[in-house]
DNA sequence: TGAAACCGCAACCTAACGGTTGCATTTTGG
DNA sequence: CCAAAATGCAACCGTTAGGTTGCGGTTTCA
């Protein structure tokens, strides 16, 4: 096969949810979105307790997260609470839908090209 | 804040989605899965065309992609052909749609706790 | 008021990631 | 049958990711 049209030019999805993807794709980070998606801010003292690693690991953990825009941290005295933040996540799965959506007209297509 | 407990209980979501977003969290994979799920199955050199990385590169991308279940590959004589897995898409979606769903509910408890 | 709780910063380490180059292998088509 | 296409395999490289340890700074509250 000769380098023909490029197929990137197919991807009419600007693959701009990577980032959010790759903040999801750690087991820790999903937990911890799952943990704070349930509504109550957190501290990242009360984040680690139960986990097996460092407090240290937690906040760079969160900071990943902060930057992805999933989490959003708010200062109250002494501690620092850690919130969800649901804007991200409705970015990523509407990127996922665009690709399922895709897929499915075209097996739409190939059906109907059988049928015919 | 003493140790109390484990918010980890909570999340009750396995999070055995992360593989999946990890996966999908490199912009290079992303492209490769937006352009195989257009339905068409492409070879190597054919989904490198037009990209600014080596064939190699993309192969690592596509094996990376099939470790996750989200690309197979099928033989076809010379070549060697990729073709999108839609199931764990799907996994990939429920798990947000958890999520999301949780954080509405948490809302919800929130604003009828406000109203009375 | 002072010890304990909560946290930030920085250095450090290992393993994995993304990528390349070089070369051998298989298959096709004229 | 043989050259070119398509791919595989392996070594190598720089950078980042995930994690730890150590220490210093602030709030709190008894």
């Amino acid at each position: 096969m000769q380098p023909s049209a490029s197929p990137g030019a197919v991807a009419m999805d600007r693959q701009g949810s990577a980032p959010i993807f790759a903040a999801l794709g750690d087991p820790t980070r999903l937990r911890l979105v799952t943990v704070l998606g349930a509504g109550r801010a957190m501290s990242i003292t009360e984040l680690t307790s139960g986990t097996e690693i460092t407090r240290q690991a937690v906040t760079k953990h969160l900071q990943v997260l902060a930057a992805a825009g999933l989490v959003r941290d708010v200062k109250a005295g002494r501690e620092r609470l850690w919130e969800f933040e649901p804007a991200p996540l409705q970015e990523a799965r509407h990127s996922l839908d665009l690709i399922a959506q895709q897929w499915d007209h075209a097996l739409n297509k190939l059906k109907i090209a059988v049928e015919s």
